[in-house]
DNA sequence: GCATATTTGTCCGTATGTATA
DNA sequence: CTATACATACGGACAAATATG
């Protein structure tokens, strides 16, 4: 009959994991950035050899980097990986909009989404408006039924936010996109998937210019 | 001015993993059987703290199954499994091929791979028809140009062979294919997308169902 | 339902090798 | 080149969770 915390499901280097992960999202850490196993261990007040299960973790995750004798490093996605992670999202969200049946679950989801960022939007709440971006092209995602290909997204759309992370302003970089999810969700539920990928491909290549010109302005710090 | 071991590179977690990642691929030990941290870490000469650290990166890479406070479990793919798993199959490999581009270097190593699949197949040899047929899918999703996309499709590859190791005879599974892959490649060469596309649609069905009807026949042991 | 044995989860101390000032 | 700092890996220890009789 103990207090059982919620968090408390995981283990010790899972629960370690996600508070860090989270830390890097938010851009906590520079890209880059070495992470010392004494610091951080004693930062979380967990013991090295827990950190190091922690950073195999995050690491196979694509969010830390890890050099042989040298320890562990923020990842810092350039240029070529914002190119490469586009690449994966049109791979595989155009096979999700292509295996969209009618009337999916997913779909409903979607369209919840798309309506609660531009709510979001309206109200200016930017981050909000970007983690409900993210969110409504997970669902999209799950549209394949497939948790092996949503987990592999997941992992792209992790790498992605790393990025944002290092930018000064991210408002410009979700805003613009809201009107173009609204009319991807209608044209999948017209059954139109013709009209849906060419929103698809509108969404995709205006975003990773975007990220590009963004990346390339400046970082920050 | 040492030796310096080839295979000293990586780290000995690393090592250790690629090692107990071919055994799982060997099906030296059945699905759902329990990996005891000391039992294997004796076996293999390294220390538990290091054993943990291997188990967590064939965890993330799915071969291995993590349940806290019980230890961990070879994975035990089952029909779902391989039904995802021909579902993301599906969507990289028809990506792929709508990605490639004529005169791809990944398209002349197709080639190669097919003819020596082929070669192969006349001489009997079918553990190096399935090495083979595996290498020949790897290349097509090279196409792609994505390092990421070809990680996330090595995953699901590697899980695919972990149900072969599962299986009683494995050669009817590859055998039959050799001709398509070829057909395929033929096709990707005159610039025929459609051609491509119909052929490996063709190839994922018929593999698909070949190896869930194997998977229910019956298991190793 | 209880007591016991086993195994995991976590930490510490330490020796060795490697990179860097 | 030396010295320092750090990563790597090991073995031991103990509490907590789980399995077993």
């Amino acid at each position: 009959m103990k207090p059982e915390n919620p968090e408390d499901d995981r283990s010790l280097a899972e629960t370690v994991a996600t508070r860090i992960r989270d830390l890097l999202i938010e851009g906590e850490f520079g890209p880059g950035e070495k992470l010392s196993e004494q610091q951080v261990a004693s930062r979380f007040g967990v013991s090295r050899n827990t950190l190091r299960e922690v950073f195999r973790l995050l690491t196979s995750q694509g969010l830390l980097a890890y050099i042989p004798n040298r320890g562990v490093f923020v990842a810092a996605p350039d240029e070529a990986a914002v190119i490469d992670i586009y690449r994966v999202r049109a791979v595989i969200q155009k096979g999700a909009i292509q295996a969209a049946g009618n009337s999916h679950p997913a779909l409903a989801r979607m369209q919840q989404t798309a309506v609660e960022a531009d709510v979001a939007r309206r109200e200016g709440d930017w981050r909000r408006v970007g983690t409900l971006n993210m969110e409504f092209h997970r669902r999209m995602v799950e549209l394949c039924d497939s948790p092996r290909l949503s987990a592999c997204f997941d992992l792209v759309l992790a790498e992605l936010r790393l990025v944002f992370g290092q930018l000064e302003d991210t408002s410009h970089l979700h805003e613009p996109y809201i009107g173009l999810n609204l009319a991807l969700v209608e044209a999948l539920e017209r059954q139109d998937a013709t009209g849906a990928l060419a929103q698809l491909e509108t969404y995709l290549v205006k975003s990773e210019r975007a990220v590009l010109a963004a990346l390339q302005r400046g970082r920050k710090r």
